[in-house]
DNA sequence: TCGGTCTGTGAAAATCCTGTAACCGCCTAG
DNA sequence: CTAGGCGGTTACAGGATTTTCACAGACCGA
């Protein structure tokens, strides 16, 4: 329910292909604002461009097309039919508005126009589109041995189930998601019960300990869960190996820096601010 | 793909809710010549009848609900998310417009318009839709021992028909065109029934059960649907015989080569007790 | 090293979820 | 107008899952 999670389902790569500079800059202004990524486009760009550029939403001047528009939009929402096309362009007729819509355009928005209304209306045909695509088909996150399935609830090991439970899901995937970085309690009782936790409450070490017993289970050679003590819990595939040489070097008092990027395995980069405090050295 | 479906597929119940009779008789007169049906309404019809109408489009003036207006827009868009929703009103600000397309409506034309024009925007919104909901053209849908024919709106093993009723139908259809992915209750009755879930139906649950007693009436040695507990429900034809063997291999938890491919049934390990139970047909 | 905290563990208790079956209107075809 | 099919609701029981507890073991700072 953060906000961010709603940035990041609405983000999306938007390309705008119009002549009149002061109308891009007031958009794409806009949708920078929102966290949108967009790309400008000054002409008839070929359809496999488009295609490569992956995108959420094209906008589109006609008048900047001349004789090719109507060619043009013809080969695009042919192609491309599932792109939400917003036709934004100066006065039209009537018939022209219909002929757009019905080559397959989702909206047609007269110039000028506020450009809120223009993100308005890219929404609302995204979300349209989005209705029917159903979640994403490849929500799948990797760490060690383990492969974390959004469509499935599930987690699997060597092609074999984890057998968790919902809330064990949750938990994984909260944790996997923010590879490398410590999630306090707090946060995570919030994120996955939804609610604030109460003070004393357990559940979510005993959850995590859940986790760790069925995770020990189908991949015994690695970790995966890391208590920093008093903060929470870090999640981060590591070798049983590397594991043991890391605690032992950090038992060893020495100030070694560069303990995570272990030689064995292609560990994850981790970003700039993961390391905070004193380094732990209960890697359960 | 014979020519009637074509016609079919553009025809369109739709409900018009209006207050100004000139216009509304000018565009059902264009929606006759069409061929699509039409509904007036004139003024906050209830949720409940709107889904009993099984509309495929709703266009409606805000003007003629005054302070109902939003609180009834957002209802409706709540409700009925799949709900094309074309808003078709006089005079408005920007940010009125703004406000009712991120409440959900699809479109906003500004009054006077078009009849020409207003009904290609529905179309347009419309056809985004069904994209959406599928090329489910694939009419036939295979897995174990039954196909699934959208043509007959049965499905069938061994060639004969599994006896399957309307709602029964719609709902193996759904869960097949997931194959594989976990459908929630929520999302279930949302796209079979059209509308939202009210907390505590079990109707998803009951149907279920039904489809299940009549696919194994017809078709023993295969289960289809999968329940994952606390989650929902998930379609994969598998043999009995894999699923007893692959709730073995989860009790035993030794590695068994060449079993399971994907995702598999597997029963909670437990420990030395070794149960024989029943083949689990439940997916944690 | 000591004491106070914090975390891991195992199990019991409390909840929640699902399968099941019986029941109730509505509609339609006799 | 009546029986039967169908969609939908409800109540219940058996399990599965989640929460809570008490205690043991770890960790940190002094």
């Amino acid at each position: 329910m953060s906000d961010t999670n709603i940035t990041a389902a609405d983000a999306l790569r938007v390309a705008v292909s119009d002549g009149d500079t002061g109308f891009v800059q007031v958009l794409t202004k806009r949708l920078d604002r929102l966290g949108w990524e967009h790309i400008v486009l000054t002409g008839a760009v070929p359809v496999e461009r488009l295609v490569a550029m992956r995108l959420g939403a094209f906008v589109i001047d006609l008048a900047l097309l001349g004789q090719e528009a109507w060619p043009y939009l013809e080969r695009v929402s042919r192609e491309l039919p599932s792109l939400p096309l917003i036709i934004c362009t100066g006065q039209s007729t009537v018939a022209q508005r219909v002929r757009g819509l019905r080559m397959g355009a989702d909206d047609w928005v007269t110039k000028p126009c506020h450009p809120e209304e223009l993100i308005a209306r890219i929404e609302a045909v995204a979300r349209r589109r989005r209705l029917s695509e159903g979640p994403d088909v490849a929500a799948v996150v990797l760490a060690g041995e383990i492969e974390i399935r959004a469509d499935q609830f599930q987690a699997f090991a060597h092609g074999r189930s984890v057998d968790l439970t919902r809330r064990e899901f949750e938990l994984i995937q909260l944790l996997a998601a923010a590879e490398g970085r410590v999630l306090e309690r707090e946060e995570i009782y919030q994120r996955v019960w939804g609610y604030t936790m109460a003070h004393g409450d357990r559940s979510v070490d005993v959850f995590v300990r859940k986790l760790r017993s069925k995770l020990l289970r189908v991949s015994p050679d690695w970790f995966y869960i890391h208590t920093h003590f008093g903060v929470g819990y870090r999640f981060a595939a590591e070798l049983a190996v590397e594991a043991e040489i890391a605690a032992a070097v950090a038992a060893s008092d020495l100030p070694v820096p560069g303990v995570a990027p272990a030689p064995v395995v292609a560990a994850e980069p981790k970003p700039p601010g993961a390391d905070e405090r004193k380094p732990a050295r209960t890697f359960a």
